[in-house]
DNA sequence: TGTACATCAGTGAACGCGCGTTCACTGATGTAC
DNA sequence: TGTACATCAGTGAACGCGCGTTCACTGATGTAC
């Protein structure tokens, strides 16, 4: 058993882990500027020191973050996307995915929906950057659907964005209210999107 | 002159404004849980004391700065709202006036678009009950339109949300990019308007 | 397998610092007569 | 108009506190032979 290279590397993973949960689980109540190294830490049962052995500071830790959240928003998309276009009953599946995701991860989404506009430069152009990606990611699959033919590539990342925007707003709006208003929520963002199709329906006919 | 009952009052209203002009500049760079008392103070020239005889804490002060961002805002809503609806004129001339506004009451956006998801309650519960308002106005708004004939309340004030969400993210977007992007950003958002026309006015048609 | 040395994740104490809030005060403004 | 008293916005000093970061250290894990 001398040649396992891995039990400190893997103890080492472990505190780092334990370092984003932590970070990730205050958030849900504080800015990204409201918490402190002392507090995560403290939370995540390291001494203070222990910190600077995993990250220079909160925001390199804070961009850790963003990359994990947005994986898990990734996943999400390339399942709406992967259904047909067009028709009813994919607005009503795209808005449960949304609640879903949601709820399985409601800190994600809360974190990203914060810090998108926050106080801490870099995490804002790591989301920014992000979300350009996520943006051409829903740009090129609209194109390779059939309803797409005819459309400049402008056009298509224009609707992407419009589908994301809309989107991150939904998620918002849930995360935002309770379950009580849950219902209102997806039948909002189902109106919205049916406007939104037969905008694309007809985008081609006008001027 | 013994019966001019303002000199006093006059001068207080001076510190308080000081005050709220301060921290709304300091919260160009920062979130508001990243701002302090002594450090409003400081930038208003006030001793640290002297915060307490206008507000209770930072997040009570932070309140009437919702109020005041979305007062400007509205200004804005009510001129976009008085041209009459449909043409492409008249989606040159909004993206103009949420640049125009970008322009003059950077401050003010930048606070709304941070806060609004922030991590400090009463002050997001402050901005979300004024944009709940305000979604109602531009339905109203709408409502007044010829091209409304025919449409649900409640798909009224749908619209109106997808109109009050599209201006936020341009506004966010001037804000977030330079000068050298504008271009860009206001073109991406005049299609973005032009495909919600189109499926307004196909909207009676379909289901 | 056993031994001697190297690595390095995590510790605990210490530092200087700026914070929010309180307090008794001061002195200009306001009021009653 | 003049005087005596009341109000209260703003002050300056003081408090206790938790913060970020550094440092020399410890001891388990890893490595070379």
């Amino acid at each position: 058993m001398s040649h396992t290279p891995g039990v400190r590397q893997a103890q080492k993973q472990q505190s780092r882990r334990a370092l984003l949960d932590a970070a990730l689980g205050l958030l849900e109540h504080q800015n990204l500027s409201g918490i402190g190294v002392r507090e995560v830490t403290r939370e995540a049962g390291l001494s203070p020191a222990g910190f600077y052995r995993h990250f220079r500071d909160l925001s390199e830790l804070a961009v850790v973050l963003v990359e994990e959240s947005l994986a898990s928003l990734h996943g999400m998309i390339r399942r709406v996307l992967a259904e047909q276009d067009g028709s009813e009953e994919i607005i009503d599946r795209t808005v449960d995915l949304i609640a879903d995701h949601v709820r399985e991860h409601r800190a994600h989404v809360r974190f990203l929906a914060r810090e998108r506009h926050g106080g801490v430069r870099p995490v804002r152009e790591a989301i920014a950057a992000e979300f350009e990606r996520f943006t051409d990611e829903v740009a090129a699959g609209l194109g390779a659907q059939p309803a797409a033919a005819g459309w400049s590539a402008e056009d298509l990342r224009m609707l992407a964005g419009l589908y994301v925007e809309h989107m991150v707003a939904t998620a918002a709006a849930f995360m935002e209210g309770g379950p009580a208003e849950e219902a209102r929520i997806a039948r909002a963002a189902r109106t919205r999107l049916r406007l939104i199709s037969a905008g694309r329906r007809h985008w081609l006919d006008e001027g």
